[in-house]
DNA sequence: CAGGTTTGCTAAATCGGATTAGCAGTGCGA
DNA sequence: TCGCACTGCTAATCCGATTTAGCAAACCTG
């Protein structure tokens, strides 16, 4: 049934040529070395009709190149949104003709270490560095021995590593714009993090504090000021729920800009508990898009994480990594931002409406 | 900066022995060689001073192992649930020192072929073929040219491939064994599929016959017949929602069996429109333990799909497979049923509690 | 003490390509 | 007719390991 995989030398063989010729017309640079067109068609025919395939394990053997990329994350579990900055990465690699390898890490270095390690041992032509939430990370030791970038992570220290990001910044900006937009200037209250800067999670989220300082300067900007802040220790459900029971004990918000869905999952059991309708009584906006935006009711606007993309743009990004000269100093440390695109669907609604 | 990789000749010369010797040594054949104790201690001493690390890819080439399993899938972002498949086997498969490529064919079977090549190409030691949700597949060709493993699928055609899915059929006894346990013995619904086992959506998928079953039996043996079933043409929200709506247009139902998480979402929707608690007034018991299961409030009882173990299981299928001899003709075509667990949350109680 | 065995190690081939150096054969000018 | 350039192809080496075959020295054994 199976048989030997076909190789250059079959190929070199059944063409009447020397393995040399073969290999010079497959890898296109026949022409250069003044291989006739009647040698070079014998050699593409043969190959075609023994569907010869190059062995990618001996080519990487020979030339250290090995048309794969490393992805190590520390989970791809935690949330279906990690699968999508994979599938983003997966297509880009493919369109170049690489794989991907991919690994997970739980945050623990040593789990890091071997990893790395691995595949370094299978001589991949670059790494992919991802964290499932944007943050902050010490880059592990030996990351910087192949092409390497940063996803969805700045590091903790100087490093000469691009990092490709979601430009949080601008996705606080574009919300609390939203809000702004749909007639809103007072009873704005944040549920997750703020009023002020420094009120945000301990833990190191990216998100937390450029998502603040968006939304501020856009306030700020139209002279607007957040009614109030929460922050909340866990950007889970329960804790939006307890942060906006909490403000309704005492006030009647016009808007609340939460700072994930799950947080504004949340607070919609909240609104709930006090009869309050959304977005009649009181408009929501979010961010990350996370699938249950879409199913919760009525559904809810929020500011995209774009996965996908910031998948693809590792992939570029690692890709001039791969093309540049080692060496060449060109821009180091470069910060990519990937645009958050709002997705409006229907917990915004002018006020009193 | 960078420096070459050391290499097992740069090892046998720093013991001063002959690369054979090391390799020897190295590889556990030093004893069964005859090479002297002393030399042995040298060559070791050598690889752990100079940090070693055999090149897989050189080894791939020589010995076509490469430690290295394809993991080849529909989609991975689709659902979160994918993620604990590939985490699972990739946990199971970093225990025995492989790495997984992955690849996603989105159903494509142009993309599928090339995928299956690339990998081939790659020279892998095994293929993971997973389908995202249960269901029978045709079998590509060039699957059975290395070892392979469908995982959570079935193979349209009778094939020598083993297959990993979830227990289904248990999986439906055990929802239908938790309203029996709770005391209900009429007034049960079912909604997604059902009530016949003719009764079930188009598409090919498996959890829907095969809960289904397991359901009719485990009801037929108590003696108890399904008040009504309603077939859900796409197991989302909405439709939980529009099909729970037209049966309370008629009827006060006890408990419902929704046929997943999302439909019991639409479902909570619909009885909360009309007015009805869970689980006071209808208890509900769904399948899947998506995410949102327990978000939901009431937090939903629900049997889990084991997505984790589907993963490791499927890696330790594989192995089995890559041990054994070509043409051994053991068992072929094996299927291999995982546990699917149930959550006890709080959307069963007792009728009239 | 010749002949056989055992011990302890190494040379060389191999995997499947890429690459460098170079070798015949032809044509052309002087 | 010799020398040189050019054309068109190939031999040989290399990448980094594994593995087979075998060699030299020491050790019996009768």
């Amino acid at each position: 049934m199976s048989r030997r995989r076909v190789t250059l030398a079959d190929v070199a063989k059944i063409a009447g040529v020397s393995p040399t010729t073969a290999s010079l017309v497959l890898s296109g640079r026949g022409r250069e070395l003044r291989i006739s067109q009647d040698v070079e068609q014998r050699v593409l025919k043969a190959a075609a009709e023994s569907q010869y395939r190059p062995n990618i394990v001996s080519v990487g053997l020979r030339t250290g190149t090995t048309r794969t990329i490393g992805f190590i994350s520390d989970t791809i579990a935690t949330s279906r949104l990690a699968g999508d900055m994979i599938k983003g990465a997966l297509e880009a690699a493919r369109e170049r003709g690489f794989m991907l390898f991919i690994g997970e890490t739980e945050g623990d270095p040593e789990l890091e270490r071997l990893l790395l390690q691995a595949m370094h041992d299978r001589q991949v032509d670059g790494i992919i560095f991802a964290s499932m939430y944007t943050r902050t990370i010490k880059v592990p030791k030996g990351l910087a021995a192949t092409p390497a970038v940063l996803l969805n992570a700045l590091p903790k220290q100087p490093s000469p590593l691009p990092s490709v990001i979601p430009d949080e910044i601008e996705a606080g900006r574009i919300a609390a714009r939203a809000l702004l937009d749909a007639g809103y200037r007072e009873g704005i209250h944040l549920i997750g993090a703020g009023p002020a800067r420094r009120n945000v999670p301990a833990g190191g989220s990216v998100a937390a504090v450029e998502r603040l300082i968006g939304i501020r300067e856009v306030l700020a900007e139209a002279g607007v000021k957040p009614a109030s802040g929460h922050v909340c220790v866990d950007w889970q459900p329960e804790y939006g729920l307890a942060a906006t029971r909490a403000l309704l004990r005492n006030e009647r918000p016009k808007a609340l800009i939460c700072f994930n869905d799950r947080i504004a999952l949340g607070a919609y059991q909240a609104l709930d508990d006090y009869g309050l309708k959304v977005p009649a009584d009181v408009s929501v906006v979010s961010f990350d898009d996370h699938p249950i935006a879409a199913w919760m009711r009525p559904q809810l606007t929020t500011v995209a994480l774009p996965h996908y993309e910031l998948g693809r743009k590792a992939v570029d990004v690692l890709f001039t990594e791969i093309g540049r000269d080692r060496e060449d100093d060109g821009e180091e440390g470069e910060v990519h931002r990937v645009p958050m695109p709002i997705r409006l669907r229907e917990s915004i609604a002018p006020p009193g409406a």
